[in-house]
DNA sequence: TAAATAGTGTCTATCAGACAGTATTAT
DNA sequence: ATAATACTGTCTGATAGACACTATTTA
């Protein structure tokens, strides 16, 4: 593999070492939803070599010619149909992982970087027996490569910006109601939050807007529906002034 | 769920697009230190073709024989004679950048993954006319590819966790004083901070441990001299309690 | 003893966490 | 009326931010 795609004869004084060996880049997205009132996780099984039978997190290698950010898009677009999700990235991990033992992919030097995908509570999915949500919980314990480290990390990336940021509403369908967003965020944390404080400091986060309507659903008092007040996203008040710090310059 | 990874004759039912077209992965390093009181990143000037001339990142291709991690430390060595720095991934990176024009690499598709190196102050650098240490705030408008906006990244990065963490901590060689961390974080966040409640939340942080000694530097009283303590991380009490919340768990 | 630097204490406003009852709807 | 769900207010402890003086050293 020599991978030479100069367009023009640009080599006067190149990199030493150029042309540098190419690498496998691939993508693998941590596709989260709400599943139930807990947090569900997007498996794929793979049908072929390497860890053919084994399930994984959806993913695909990066093309030359698309932007990286597209790839894991792709991958969830030709997967399971899903399309407009919000995306992040998380990071990116490599052969051998971290403190594990069999490396990330027996073909040969793999990079893998992974993103975090939000999926709105209820979407379609192209589920089928290879392809489904699991709840994270009940996720299996041995996931192709390293994915059972990524899924990890990526959990730990929504569950941190829960505490100071309205990330986690990326996860519901507008608009919603406020009960609805305290099961989300309980979902989120696998923990329980006391609803007087928890609806105190959103409100006062000054991150949702009211439609003026309400929802009925069965019995008891309709729920009072919001959206995302657009571009508003710290949550807490150390939060909010950590951002503006950082912002404000 | 049958996950046999076969080192064997593996290519049975492999995976359809295989082999994938291979990219270009870069590696290039936020180096920070202190320098005079402010914030300093080592920069470089590209003798070759593309970006010759101009000012960019310390780099390199990440070679198939070595894990990821080491492609930066690797890229330090060679180029700065550093060795055994703190270094934590940032991001990756790719052609196009979001919302830039030119394009990471004129010699066709590169991924670039990002890490932050922080360099304790005072450390020997290999530095010339051609590698040398910038004021962050004095750095070249344009750097090569898109090294601006990492570079950005990188100091955003170690700001944030400035606000919460004790990682600016790596760049001062120990043992230090405890004016010297002050500067140090007044350095970082480019702001003024109060020495009083600097010196109360640090040391209710509990990160430091004295080591009994002290430090005569001319004129005025000697300061008494600290010690990082061992994992320890956590500044403010809120990212104390954010810190616990997600670790215990 | 003057100049330089290191070190210390209090008050206040804000916020997170604990806690229980009222309001509105369908059946 | 009963069951179900939505909604609301207060108190307390902890903490971040504002603020000015004393202590110890060298020259």
């Amino acid at each position: 593999m020599t991978g030479d795609q100069p367009p023009e004869p640009v080599m006067a004084r190149d990199e030493p070492a150029w042309p540098p060996m190419p690498l496998h880049v691939a993508v693998d997205v941590v596709a989260l939803t709400l599943l139930d009132d807990r947090l569900g996780v997007l498996l794929w099984r793979r049908p072929y070599a390497p860890f053919e039978g084994t399930w994984a997190l959806p993913g695909t290698f990066s093309r030359p010619d698309e932007g990286l950010d597209a790839s894991p898009r792709r991958a969830l677009q030709s997967k399971a149909g899903l399309a407009d999700v919000v995306m992040e990235q998380l990071a990116t991990y490599d052969q051998p992982p971290r403190g594990s033992a069999p490396g990330r992919d027996p073909r040969g030097r793999v990079v893998s970087v992974a993103y975090l995908a939000l999926v709105p509570d209820g979407t379609q999915v192209a589920s089928s027996e290879d392809l489904r949500w699991f709840p994270v919980e009940d996720a299996p314990e041995e996931l192709a490569f390293d994915h059972g480290r990524i899924l990890a990390d990526g959990v730990e990336r929504l569950q941190a910006k829960a505490h100071y940021s309205s990330l986690p509403l990326a996860l519901l369908p507008e608009p919603f109601t406020l009960p609805e967003v305290h099961a989300l965020y309980e979902a989120v944390l696998a923990q329980d939050l006391d609803v007087r404080n928890f609806r105190r400091d959103l409100l006062a986060a000054g991150v949702l807007e009211e439609t003026g309507d309400t929802r009925v659903a069965g019995p008891g008092r309709p729920a009072r529906l919001y959206r995302r007040r657009e571009g508003a996203f710290a949550v807490t008040a150390e939060e909010r002034r950590v951002a503006d710090r950082i912002r404000g310059r």
